[in-house]
RNA sequence: GGAGGGGUGCCGGAGUGGCCAAUCGGAGCAGACUGUAAAUCUGCCGCCCUCAGGGCUUCGCAGGUUCGAAUCCUGCCCCCUCCA
């Protein structure tokens, strides 16, 4: 594929701007683009966390976008920097994973990566391929261009280090290895959130140090995830992750606070500006921002899975949550006879983690047999009775002593 | 090598002899409300017993003191900070 020089121009507006929280340099990168060469497009992953969620898929759009217009992308497999934990984190030591552990986490992490990123134009290279090799006199080579001020430059060091937490020695060598890795496969821009900024920073320095010539940064913003407060992050609980099935996907971005919804459309779907800009006004007045979020929630799951998935999803939120009804297919609870102990029922399907549990629900009024209120522990049912828990949970009732017993 | 701080329920974090199954916040679940699985309000949130009550097992691990311990003592394991 040739660069098309009309296209750039086209795009390139869409391409620096939507999406995007800092460019260094801009004026270079534009030049670059303009240059008409095809571009080694740099992005890292840590094999450690090999799930993508939304928060990611914002720099992985990027990637595709950039991808349209021609350009390369270079994945590297972080199987080194995973051992040592980057810095960002909170968590200093890590478990070192066994080479097949990272092997069956990049495999995932990648099945994921290319629902979003075009597989063709990639390239997937992995650090032991440079660092397998690399020897302690390496190791010292690449240290010594480096001086601990340099590092302290660094937010989270400084912070850590004035306020005398620890900081291993092996945590200053993440950034190194990454800077590195620009110097080994040639990178022109590395591509990933904000807080990556000082590590690209260094494969920018290292790179001009050995004569190449330094990658532009492209940082994107970081997606606030479902709780409304935190960025997405896996840790936090409060992420839409790319290979979750569709109708969690739905339901998911249904429930993220709707001041959210125009960040999401923004940063995470197509839709062109001028529509993005209309959902604004509509916003802004009468409009039920409900139904902006179904519309965000269709293309969310139209894009990650199928545009059918999406309509289907719809459909299946409309019946299940909004006008309360069972979902299609829902699991079967054995009971030993047609007037069983609620509570017991309850548990032995799994809908409840314990008697306890569902003594407690029921308390709350929140078990229905065939659409009528469980009062206390006992209610006849009958073969194909449809017990409810709560709005979500849903089982059928079958009466089969033997397997009740074993339940 | 020396000095000190700490390990509590899913997470954060109170509690220093009985009123502690353990304050509080977050997460989660439920109910109400609603145009949404948004927001808001209320309740629940160790396990078991048909339960306005009762029983059992919890506060790093193992013992001990005591009528009684998350709280005191002894030993062990683990984490952290400072000085060197």
């Amino acid at each position: 594929m040739t660069i098309d020089r009309a296209l750039i121009e086209r795009d390139v507006s869409r391409l620096l701007k939507r999406g995007v929280a800092e460019i260094i340099v801009e004026e270079e990168m534009l030049e670059l683009l303009r240059s008409g060469r095809k571009l080694r497009l740099k992005e890292g992953f840590d094999p450690s966390f090999p799930d993508i969620h939304l928060g990611h898929m914002v720099a992985l759009r990027k990637l595709r976008q950039f991808q349209e217009m021609g350009h390369q992308v270079v994945l590297i497999v972080g199987d080194w920097t995973a051992q040592i934990g980057d810095p960002s984190g909170v968590s200093v030591t890590r478990p070192m994973l066994t080479a097949e552990q990272v092997r069956s986490n990049a495999e995932t992490y990648m099945q994921q990566f290319f629902k979003v990123v075009d597989r063709g134009m990639t390239e997937v290279r992995w650090q032991s391929e440079w660092y397998g090799k690399f020897t302690l006199a390496d190791v010292i080579q690449l240290t010594s261009k480096f001086t601990v001020a340099q590092m302290l430059a660094r937010e989270d060091f400084s912070a850590r280090y004035s306020a005398g937490r620890p900081i291993a020695i092996t945590e200053l060598l993440y950034p190194l290895l990454q800077a590195y890795d620009s110097v080994v496969v040639k990178s022109d821009v590395e591509f990933g959130g904000t807080d990556q900024k000082f590590n690209f920073l260094l494969g920018r320095e290292l790179q001009t140090m050995l004569g190449q010539r330094p990658q532009q940064c492209f940082m994107t913003p970081l997606l606030v995830g479902t709780d409304g407060k935190h960025k997405m992050s896996k840790s936090l609980g409060n992420y839409i992750g790319v290979a979750e099935p569709p109708d969690v996907m739905y339901g998911k971005v249904m429930s993220i606070p709707d001041e959210l919804v125009m960040q999401y459309f923004e940063l995470v779907t197509d839709l062109p500006e001028e529509e993005l800009e209309e959902f604004r006004q509509q916003l802004a007045g009468e409009a039920n921002p409900m139904n902006m979020k179904k519309r965000l929630a269709r293309e969310i799951v139209a894009q990650l899975h199928s545009k059918a998935d999406a309509v289907e999803a719809e459909a299946h939120f409309a019946r299940v949550v909004q006008r309360g009804e069972a979902p299609a297919d829902i699991p079967v609870a054995y009971a030993p006879s047609d007037t069983p102990d609620i509570r017991r029922l309850l548990k032995s399907c799994g809908m409840v983690g314990s008697i306890s549990e569902a003594v407690r629900l029921i308390n709350q009024g929140a078990v229905e047999i065939d659409g009528q209120k469980v009062i206390g522990y006992q209610l006849p049912v009958k073969e194909g009775s449809i017990v409810r828990v709560g709005k979500l949970r849903w089982c059928r009732v079958k009466i089969d002593p033997e397997k009740a017993e074993k339940a």
